[in-house]
RNA sequence: GGCGGCAUAGCCAAGUGGUAAGGCAGCGGUCUGCAAAACCGCUAUUCACCAGUUCGAAUCUGGUUGCCGCCU
């Protein structure tokens, strides 16, 4: 026998169910499905590779369903970087609302975990207007940390990550690892001694909590999703999608790239940064600088977004959730958005 | 027509008798607080072709073909 149960009424679960929303408990023979009056929230996914045609998908079909976009790119975060990045035009934006761009400037500080502590209460305030979500974008992390969270660890301070480095410079990554093999012999088994990134990583996890990066990841292993999602991947052939990269770069270039990075770099937002070397702007800054004539530059720039379209597509492809679909609005992606909302969250045995 | 030089992966290219460096480009993958980042792996059974010398040839010899120079 099967029980459907509010969990309001049953306190004790009350502190499991805020977490998983849904829960099964055993009463003697009995299994009791436990469901909490407030569904975990629903979103849309769109993800895929660079110049798919991601943004005018979702503007199309969040239109149609009266929902809102939250963006899910790791540089249309950034002000004042709009060509480079292929931010979403002002026209795109009065038609549906965009949140999650346009939120720093591009010598501020910004992670995963920015984002996923920033974007979550905004799926929530839609939640409560019934509003459809619909998150897009090519950070494949970024939408993984939304949906699942990341492990909770302490933030790191400055201090730790900074002393790290001076070690990796001065003795060399191979001592960061070896110091990697004595506190997580695991994450050290898992990692690439050239990988000094991680290895950076998960030595500044442990001296700054004690514990070993693995412990977190173990106990974490996004298992538990805050929200249910329908995942479309847009798909296209390689070389179709390839001579779409190549115009959309040509594109760029005409619509001012070159001013813009210039623009930015008046301002005062140095080459060193973060933002500042994402593809595009550090192709443009080559160029400046002397380092690549013009039509080298162009020839990596195409190459280069080339090669991060591939990366995405690698992240996306070993994702088994995702429907992968025609980069247009099909009659079969509305139904099956439709389906997704009609759906009760049921609770199968 | 004669003389000389060169022919090695999609491109550049090392290798002058001992069993095909490297770079570019390409392909595949990894990814838990830098992710448009970072990292890993793969890519010539074969050196223009044919014959010969040799235990052994991309390397030596002869011929053929192609390309590039110079000369007539």
């Amino acid at each position: 026998m099967v029980w459907i149960l509010d969990p309001d009424s049953y306190p004790l679960y009350t502190i499991i169910l805020n977490k998983f929303q849904t829960g099964v408990a055993r009463h003697g023979n009995e299994t009791i499905l436990m469901q909490s009056k407030q569904p975990k929230p629903k979103a849309i996914i769109i993800c895929g590779p660079t110049g798919i045609g991601k943004t005018s998908f979702a503007v199309e079909l969040a239109k149609s369903f009266q929902g809102e976009i939250i963006g899910a790119d790791s540089m249309q975060i950034y002000r004042h970087m709009d060509i480079g990045t292929a931010k979403p035009t002002p026209a795109e934006r009065s038609v549906v609302r965009h949140h999650m761009v346009d939120i720093v400037d591009p010598d501020e500080p910004f992670d995963a975990e920015s984002y996923a502590t920033l974007s979550l209460p905004i799926v929530m305030a839609l939640q409560a207007r019934q509003v459809l979500p619909f998150v897009v974008g090519g950070t494949g992390l970024y939408i993984k940390s939304l949906i699942y969270g990341l492990f909770d660890a302490k933030p790191v301070d400055k201090e730790v990550r900074i002393r790290l480095k001076q070690v990796a410079e001065k003795e060399g990554a191979a001592t960061l690892f070896e110091r990697l093999e004595q506190v997580d012999p695991v994450t050290a088994r898992k990692l690439h001694i050239n990988d000094r990134y991680r290895i950076l990583r998960a030595l500044e996890v442990y001296e700054t909590s004690g514990l070993p990066i693995s412990d977190y990841q173990q106990r974490h292993r996004f298992q538990e999703s805050r929200m249910t999602t329908l995942k479309f991947g847009l798909h296209m052939e390689r070389d179709q999608l390839y001579d779409r990269i190549d115009g959309r770069v040509d594109a760029m270039i005409h619509a001012g790239l070159l001013d813009e990075v210039r623009r930015l770099r008046e301002s005062g937002y140095s080459g060193e940064l973060k933002s500042m070397q994402s593809i595009g702007y550090r192709h443009m800054l080559d160029f400046l600088d002397g380092r690549l004539d013009w039509p080298e530059t162009i020839r990596t720039l195409k190459r280069d977004t080339r090669r991060y379209a591939k990366r995405q597509m690698t992240w996306f492809n070993a994702d088994r959730e995702v429907v992968w679909v025609d980069p247009v609005v099909s009659s079969k992606v509305e139904n099956r958005t439709r389906e997704f909302l009609s759906d009760q969250l049921s609770v199968k045995k």
